[in-house]
DNA sequence: GATGAATGAGGTTTCATTCAT
DNA sequence: AATGAATGAAACCTCATTCAT
């Protein structure tokens, strides 16, 4: 946490500061990343820097902290305090939308968040032992969903979870490479949704298909 | 490439600095790797390491590379070889299978892997500017199934590209995590794919659905 | 340019400094000279030596332009603001004599000179795509001094200027080897410009000695 | 000196080992050259070498004594021999010739040389404690004008000896800078002969200059 | 005698962190 | 509270020289 001597900054000193971390960070891995070069483009002297945090590890929790903070400011609220009005579907279609706004409106955010993903080591000593969120929400979201009797009922809620939180990830990719894909926002979301949404519904004559998934298995 | 005097080397010593490279590359990212720390792991002297590789990005490249080729083995070489013979769904379990097969055997080695799938720059350097070619394979691989009318023909094949190498990288992940599924190999797989299945293929009575996936933009 | 950094510094530190680099300079060429000597000689700490230069070309340019300065600062002001008031030999005089006195006060600093006038590529990084300015002084010199009539024109300008650029060296080489010579400074600089006097002046009787040069072409 | 071994080597290889060394000493100071480099050019083992040299130096004293070797066989042999026959003038002009012709034509070993005269550590190490042999040479020649009466008897004979090396020096310089003069060699010795020989001839009516140099020490 | 791999000291440079002002 | 100079550990890399084959 950074110390009080942070929080009591004017605003806009704190922000400059916040700004220049996540410029470094996004650029460079936390490793790599300098303080110099924060401190530089924050305008403040590197003694400050170290009364205002503890060490890099200090500021760079802080930050990590700071975009999942904003990340769930772009999650539709009203949808999120009553999930229970909600299918399954529009609740995931909600994530999905609002994970490609922010990782569209926040390209330098998703980088460092990336960066975390594959460094176990450093996810550790961030995150801490806590599992990753997004999967244990999505579990959630689909034990409801499995309650309701919207899904179907063969599937295995940990592996869809992972399925789920791995598609987040891809269509954070998709930012990055322009021209990837020629559709606009919504139809982008629209069509992933659609595959998932045939992936997991539950389908009256699901009978036809046999005792799957174990029918697949002898493929 | 490695210098000749790196081949020459005794397979043993060889290897020893091969391993000692993977646990280095495998603990921290490239740039914050230490050849410090390879040479002492490896028990050689600093020098002799500058007489097999060129530099640091010459011995990451090298690994990259060996992990390539190693992945590549645990693929079904008759079935890859004749393509032809086989359904796009047999074909995905195929991939799906030698890749958690090598993820859980060499959990290390993925590691590296996913490194560079986060850091473009470094990827630019070590890969050069092919684009990633998993997604490029599984864009192929989509064609076929639809051009051979296994595959649902709304779907957009780049997306669902994408969503393939994630979910691929997704299988990665569940290995680093003990008893998260407690299902064998296969059964993970297999549930990856009913789901992944129901998403792609084509299904008579399309119909019922609408005009997806537009009629789920109404959600 | 060094940095602010050094400026800032107490004097006496940054004589040391400066000590230290003139005593590395003069000992060891630019490539040879090491960084990890000056700041054991002057007793400052590696990094430290970072916060006042941007690197060793960097200490190497500053320690240059201090000794030109230096030797500018041997030169009769007075004389050289009112040039047309003297005669050629006059300035001459002054030239040689400056250089002797300084090349005798500052033997280390001349080493380091020299060092420069025989690595062109050096040279070229330190002082940049000018010309040998003392070569182009001695030009513009003799350029007036044979306007002035004074001098025998038959001589080649850019000829004799080399000779007396090259003299100056010799001068200085004079200081290298104690007891070489036994006269004091001022019966040395007059010895040499006896000869060089007789060597350029105009002579009212020159015709005695025929088409010269070519005449000693046969010789 | 080098081993015997080296002189045992079979003639090509041998001058192939010389080249290779004047690139290196010709390109890099003395200090900076590797071996790493002669050898791979020279295209011997490492090892090798070392059987040849005894180090770094060896090699480079042995380099130096051959352009030394170079340089005399530019002079001409028969007036070398009877120097009692030729006046001084003639003396000074062969070996200037011979000076200008031996730079011209291998203006990588003059580099070489020079870079000897700039270093007086590295001078004293390869050349011992003897004095500059041409100083040495050229006080031995003005002596003998002086016994002849070629020369002005005002002369120092040390400080001319130093002018006249110093030319040496100045019309090695001449070569490196293409166009700087436009003449042909034989003009540009005979103008600076030119201006030696005015500078040291002994004249008849020396009475008229006044007791110079002291003369000239009023000015 | 020839080879070339092995060695390790030593060089420059970077940067997080401390500390005196 | 703010500053920024000082520090020194540690990184990469080079190269003369040795030594086993």
């Amino acid at each position: 946490m950074p110390k009080d001597t942070f929080f009591n900054l004017p605003e806009e000193k704190r922000q400059k500061i916040i700004d220049a971390a996540i410029d470094e960070f996004g650029q460079r891995s936390f490793y790599d990343a300098r303080i110099t070069a924060v401190v530089e483009a924050a305008g403040i002297a590197k003694g400050s820097f170290y009364q205002y945090f503890e060490d890099k590890m200090d500021l760079f929790k802080y930050i990590v902290g700071l975009i999942a903070e904003k990340k769930m400011a772009y999650l539709n609220k009203n949808m999120m305090l009553r999930m229970e009005d909600y299918s399954f579907f529009q609740l995931l279609r909600e994530l999905f939308l609002s994970g490609f706004r922010f990782a569209k409106e926040n390209p330098r955010l998703v980088l460092i968040g990336l960066q975390l993903l594959n460094n176990p080591e450093l996810f550790y000593q961030v995150i801490g032992a806590q599992q990753d969120l997004a999967v244990q929400f999505y579990e959630k979201l689909l034990e409801k969903g499995m309650a309701d009797g919207d899904l179907d009922p063969k599937i295995d809620v940990k592996i869809a979870a992972r399925i789920l939180t791995g598609m987040t990830y891809s269509l954070a990719d998709l930012i990055y490479e322009d021209g990837v894909v020629d559709l606009d926002d919504m139809e982008i979301v629209d069509h992933m949704l659609y595959i998932v949404e045939n992936g997991l519904k539950k389908r009256p004559d699901a009978r036809d298909r046999g005792g799957c998934p174990d029918g697949i298995a002898g493929a």
